[in-house]
DNA sequence: ACCTATTCATAAGT
DNA sequence: TACTTATGAATAGGT
């Protein structure tokens, strides 16, 4: 129904699902409503988008619903939840354990009851990590050097410019009243100075990451 | 739809209802396998009609769906021994995310958002990984390395006690029938031959292992 | 159950 | 997201 015929299968253009499944489903809320009301019959619907966004019709108290399911199928939903979570609980638990062992062993730790075999493995993928790694961190040191050279170079024009707004002050305050300024060494009292001194924390700290790093290349 | 409009309100007549409720019910049944494929969102639809029976369609179970209810409406549906386990499963999840994310770090994945202050223990974790694996396969290693070594002095003494064997044979050989054993080449043909070819194969093997080893340190 | 006239839902386009 | 409309689907009422 509609401009053309469609296939019942999953929609690919994921605007497209999305627009329908908005349509349709206002579509069987409102049959759903309809069918209690003409037939009085009871129904409960919860309908969870692809996104997990989600809607629900119930004629009545959904609980009330489960029991009266519960009674009509033979199913024991208590139980069955239960069941279902103390599985969930075991299997997750389970999938920790695994990772916690593949975690430390990529840390060296536990590292005895394996044979070589094993430890390959191991080997490689901590070869891997470390490339990366060391890739990223490089990476990131590149781009701090890369913008110390560019505030150094503002700094610079920085300071060429206060200078020479400094010998246009002094023409100034010749004619003014004394404000303060009345030293010769223009550089380490300039206004703008804590601009240059934030950079220096700055590079010894990226110093001293690169001299760690360069040491465990070597290693 | 059908043969003049219906105002939506109780159908009177049982049998009209009956009717109709057995129509739209397959209507609706319908329409949510069609959403559930369509749309890929998750249905859970239990419908009684007013006699009481039955009918129902769920896109995945019936518990898994209610509790994904739960999560998104905030309605409590059970009690609290119930709780208690979903918050266990939640905390587990939680957990094995985190250690998902340490995992892929370790190996090098996901990265990118990482800044310099997090990828330095990282780092310092690969490195401290990789001392103890290397360390590991070394020990693995000269283990192996030290048992070839007492195999192949045991595998000489092995050899030259055969040798004295042999020649103390040919003289008892010499005063009994022709046996089948008519050659000069000693080392062969020997009885116990079969201890010393078998370890063969495990040498290679071990060469190996050993090689792929030592490539993997230098990389 | 089946058959249609009819209304309804909705796919595609705007 | 909402509106429009041509078209296919659902179904009311009859057999």
């Amino acid at each position: 129904m509609g401009r053309g015929k469609i296939e019942i299968k999953r929609i690919e253009n994921s605007t497209n699902r999305q627009v329908t499944y908005s349509k349709r489903k206002n579509g069987i809320l409102k049959k759903a409503k309809e069918i209690t009301i003409l037939c009085d019959a009871h129904v409960s619907l919860v309908i969870f988008s692809s996104t997990g966004k989600m809607n629900e019709y119930c004629s009545s108290p959904l609980i009330k619903q489960l029991d009266r399911y519960q009674k009509a199928s033979g199913n024991k939903l208590w139980d069955a939840k239960h069941e279902y979570l103390s599985a969930e609980v075991d299997r997750v638990k389970k999938e920790n354990d695994n990772m916690q062992i593949e975690l430390r062993h990529l840390k060296g730790e536990d590292l005895t009851p394996l044979n070589p075999r094993e430890l390959i493995p191991i080997e490689s993928a901590l070869d891997d990590g470390i490339v990366g790694v060391k890739a990223k961190i490089k990476e990131h040191y590149r781009a701090l050097k890369k913008r110390t050279r560019m505030l150094e170079e503002d700094n610079k024009r920085l300071l060429t410019r206060l200078q020479q707004m400094e010998i246009h002050g002094r023409v100034e305050m010749d004619t003014m009243e004394n404000t303060g300024y009345n030293n010769n060494d223009n550089h380490h009292q300039v206004p703008f100075g804590f601009q240059v001194q934030p950079m220096q924390p700055n590079l010894t700290t990226v110093t001293t990451t690169t001299t760690t790093t360069t040491n465990n290349n070597n290693k």
